[in-house]
RNA sequence: GGUCGCGUAGCUCAGCUGGUAGAGCAGUUGACUUUUAAUCAAUUGGUCGCAGGUUCGAUCCCUGCCGCGAUCACCA
């Protein structure tokens, strides 16, 4: 739509291209020298201030041309500075080139810092080379004191084109660069615990560890179908089983379900596993690396879904029974699933007829307690039915199992349990996901033989924790999209009508 | 997948009860030696998301489609 516009605007952009070629100026060299980022000139400007050869780097963001003498602005990855070119200084040729050149330019500038009448840091322009030409208009955006004005705000375009979001949105750079300090103190954390960051296939003969369904792809040569994983879990036991006692992963998952503000299909989750250990063992660490966090980002409150966070404060604790009872108003000493399913139908939560007890706990929880979790809870002792991964609860008739999620603002942050280690235990319910699946239930868990197999020739007592990186992400950079806290989130194409 | 909303210039947006479009910025040309959303003057630029329908006439009303957003459903 609109290309000729746009095309006019390419085409006079390329014919400036050959002007300058023929002025024999290079609209692309290959390298340029600085002497520093924008951000350390600044820092230093007190020690360097009137020292020639200062040499800077970066994008021309705005122009402002006054006759003979010119201020401009240019932004490297560190920051951004004023410049003040003079044709007094640069010569006619130089400042008429500068005069042609476009937002959106790279250019490297060489000369000395000075303050202006406002008082404004600036570097003088002694020399100016033109870096990288651009010929295609970037947004439009006007800034003053860091507010944006005619802002490049169209979600659907700032997704698509990330790059341009990144170039004229400072906040979402911020945003990605405080992802990559979360991943740099999870790591730490780990790394510090004697923990080993392992990698295993993302292209799996049978896909397990979660329910979900998969992308299935093919190997030629092997010619076999391949699934992408939705988890590593499986892999990440074998490797318990084979003698490493502290093992994390981040893994980029791929699940084929729908896509939502909090569901991308690919996503990054952090597996842990650790040999001995128990839940609630699990608990205290997990509470402890939202605290490591919050120090390391320096902040003890965050604001997400429009609730304040203090992950300083200890995390609570309870079990679902206690949580579906509080909430649903149910007692559980002596409901059995036909109660369940009746308190189910009072609330008009959607559940089947042939639903069995845990599966109707579980959905009394998910509709009536999760959206009350507000301040960081740990929900302990699911029921087995829907948890075939996890150990049952230690002296108990074996409903439950001991597990626990993490959910902070309604929203589920963490899984883990004391990782079921008994072979037979094991086999029996993975072959009961097997009948379910049979029975059409395309979500039920595979029957991976390898990995029982793995578990045949003995786990030791393990525990292990599966976290979701993006909803931290979100939570800690206080987005409400998991589109913003991935730099390409998937779109459908584009097309025309 | 359901419901609601949105889609007009490169960007941000106007456009009245239907009469085939405007502004600011960006671009182009000119003026200007301390500006900073620079200013001033002139000027280029549009298949109004796509396709149908109603109408003498559709950016506007109707239907379908495409894309995005919100919400519900689904989703360890």
């Amino acid at each position: 739509m609109s290309e000729r516009t746009l095309n006019e605007i390419i085409d006079q952009r390329k014919e400036k291209i050959k002007t300058l070629v023929a002025d024999g100026i290079n609209p692309y060299p290959h390298k340029y020298d600085r002497s520093h980022t924008v951000t350390d000139a600044l820092d230093q400007f007190d020690d360097i201030e009137g020292k020639e050869g200062i040499r800077l780097a970066g994008r021309l963001m705005s122009r402002r041309v006054m006759g003979k003498a010119s201020f401009a602005n240019i932004m490297d990855g560190s920051g951004r500075i004023q410049l003040y070119l003079s044709r007094e200084e640069l010569g006619v040729d130089v400042y008429t080139m500068f005069k042609h050149l476009d937002i959106g330019d790279f250019i490297g500038v060489s000369g000395l810092l000075m303050t202006t009448r406002t008082g404004e840091k600036t570097l003088k322009v002694l020399e100016l080379t033109l870096l990288s030409k651009n010929i295609r208009p970037l947004p439009n955006v006007k800034e003053k004191d860091g507010q944006l004005f005619d802002g490049f705000e169209d979600k659907e375009q700032r997704y698509r084109k990330r790059y341009l979001d990144l170039i004229v949105n400072p906040d979402v750079k911020e945003t990605f660069i405080k992802r990559a300090r979360i991943y740099k103190s999870i790591r730490n954390f780990f790394d510090t615990h004697d923990y080993l960051e392992v990698e295993t296939p993302i292209l799996q003969p049978l896909y397990g560890g979660a329910s979900a369904r998969p992308f299935k792809t093919h190997h030629n040569s092997l010619d076999m179908e391949l699934f992408l994983r939705i988890a590593d879990e499986l892999y990440l036991k074998r490797l318990i089983i084979g003698g490493f006692e502290k093992v994390y992963e981040f893994s980029r998952n791929f699940r084929n379900e729908g896509m939502d503000r909090t569901h991308n299909p690919e996503f990054t989750a952090i597996e842990w596993y650790e040999a001995y250990v128990d839940y609630f063992f699990l608990m205290d660490q997990v509470e402890a690396i939202f605290k490591h966090l919050a120090h390391d980002l320096g902040q003890d409150v965050f604001e997400f879904n429009g609730h304040e966070i203090d992950l300083t404060k200890p995390f609570h604790r309870a079990t679902m029974a206690e949580l579906v009872q509080q909430y649903a108003k149910v007692d559980l000493s002596t409901a059995d699933a036909v109660d369940l399913l009746a308190v189910c139908r009072e609330n008009k939560i959607d559940a089947a007829t042939d639903a069995n007890y845990g599966q109707l706990l579980d959905a009394l929880f998910d509709e009536l307690v999760e959206p009350n979790l507000i301040e960081p809870t740990f929900v302990t002792e699911y029921p087995k039915a829907i948890s075939p991964l996890a150990k049952p609860k230690r002296d108990s008739d074996g409903t439950f199992v001991e597990r626990f999620e993490l959910f902070i603002a309604g929203a589920e942050f963490a899984n883990a349990f004391t990782e079921l280690n008994d072979p037979i235990d094991q086999r029996e319910r993975l072959e009961a996901q097997s009948a379910l699946r049979s029975a059409g239930d395309e979500e039920a868990q595979t029957l991976d033989e390898d990995f029982l197999q793995a578990l045949e020739s003995g786990m030791p007592p393990t525990g292990g924790v599966g976290m979701g990186l993006d909803r931290l992400v979100m939570l800690l950079t206080g987005n409400r999209s998991i589109r913003d806290v991935l730099l390409f989130p998937q779109m459908r194409p584009e097309s025309k009508g």
